[in-house]
DNA sequence: CGTATGACGTGCA
DNA sequence: GTGCACGCCATAC
């Protein structure tokens, strides 16, 4: 199944302080109606090399994560994608 | 092999 | 702007 690989790569891909959609990483994956599958196959394979935290919704929220959602926003926030200054 | 569900997205009320 | 329903692909059972 090379569309997993592919979302594989294209997360990998990702710059640090940046994030991408999940609907964006389906398209880039070839398959833009995928959306849902690109969250089955993050969830499914689990990867260090894949910062999947950086795959938001496109409502803007962080949506969920392996690790946690928390963890997740915690992880963006870090890498400075929600302001490295006080959020508050 | 077939059904159900999910890290989602878009449309309509 | 918020809430509910439908649609989609892949994985799990």
């Amino acid at each position: 199944m090379a569309f997993k690989d592919d979302v594989m790569r294209v997360v990998r891909e990702i710059p640090r302080g940046s994030a991408r959609t999940y609907k964006q990483v389906a398209v880039l994956a070839g398959k833009p109606k995928a959306y849902r599958a690109v969250g089955t196959i993050l969830k499914t394979n689990f990867d260090p090399a894949i910062p999947c935290h950086r795959v938001i919704r496109s409502d803007g929220k962080p949506g969920e994560y392996n690790r946690g959602a928390k963890k997740k926003v915690e992880l963006l926030r870090e890498e400075g994608y929600y302001g490295k200054r006080n959020p508050e």
